[in-house]
DNA sequence: GCACTGCATTGACGTTCGTCGATGTGATGA
DNA sequence: TCATCACATCGACGAACGTCAATGCAGTGC
């Protein structure tokens, strides 16, 4: 699988649907780092949970017990999510909240149209 | 990551949508497993190029020149996307012909909404 | 200033992944 | 029968991943 940290992704759109034309090079491996975001059991649930809040927004303080992973880990799968542009984050006082942003998952969900 | 071969999942439908109702511990593995199939550039390539194609079929021997790799590792690749439900595989002399699954692609898709 | 809190980062560990050469398997044709 | 072809499987390697203890770093309140 290749590194999916160096690579960001147009927040509207990258790709044509796979079902109409070949993928280039390039397009691929933006795809694959998005699918690589999803491709863990525990950021999906990290993510549903954000998503099921609606517009509301999700305490970091909550994904631990929700995930029943360590801090340090919850932290590093909400970077990977964030990274992937499928999540916002914002810091207020001691706590970091974090919202979806459902255009990311949008563009996602054309693409396997 | 958890192991993705030891999985399948019903080609109609697994999950709710990920922003309606958080995922459980079952539904999130098998997601997981499902989108891990798309997390790679050139299975993602494999794949376009399959469902490009159509209703017709595509020949293995053509993939090894689509992909620029080794024919172990495309074997490799058409495999895990064949376990994924992504798509069909049937043998007529020497040659494998592949074809997509269109309600395999879908269920995916609606997850995401 | 200081102690404390919440989250991010680091470093390390075992596991899984992507890759390819070598080999196995089944079908083809002479 | 035997050589050849097309694809699958095996074995091994380096790289990336998921995980957590330890630590770092802002922000809070005294």
């Amino acid at each position: 699988m290749a590194s999916r940290k160096s690579v960001t992704l147009d927040p509207i759109a990258c790709c044509s649907p796979v079902r109409t034309d070949v993928l280039d090079e390039t397009q691929a491996v933006l795809l694959a780092n998005s699918f690589a975001a999803l491709a863990d059991p525990i950021r999906l649930r990290l993510l549903s949970h954000v998503a099921a809040a609606g517009g509301e927004e999700v305490c970091a303080c909550d994904l631990t017990g929700v995930s029943g992973r360590s801090q340090p880990t919850v932290s590093h799968h909400m970077k990977i999510l964030f990274d992937a542009g499928l999540i916002e984050r914002e810091k207020r006082g001691l706590w970091v909240w974090y919202r979806l942003v459902p255009a990311r998952l949008d563009a996602l969900r054309s693409v396997l149209g």
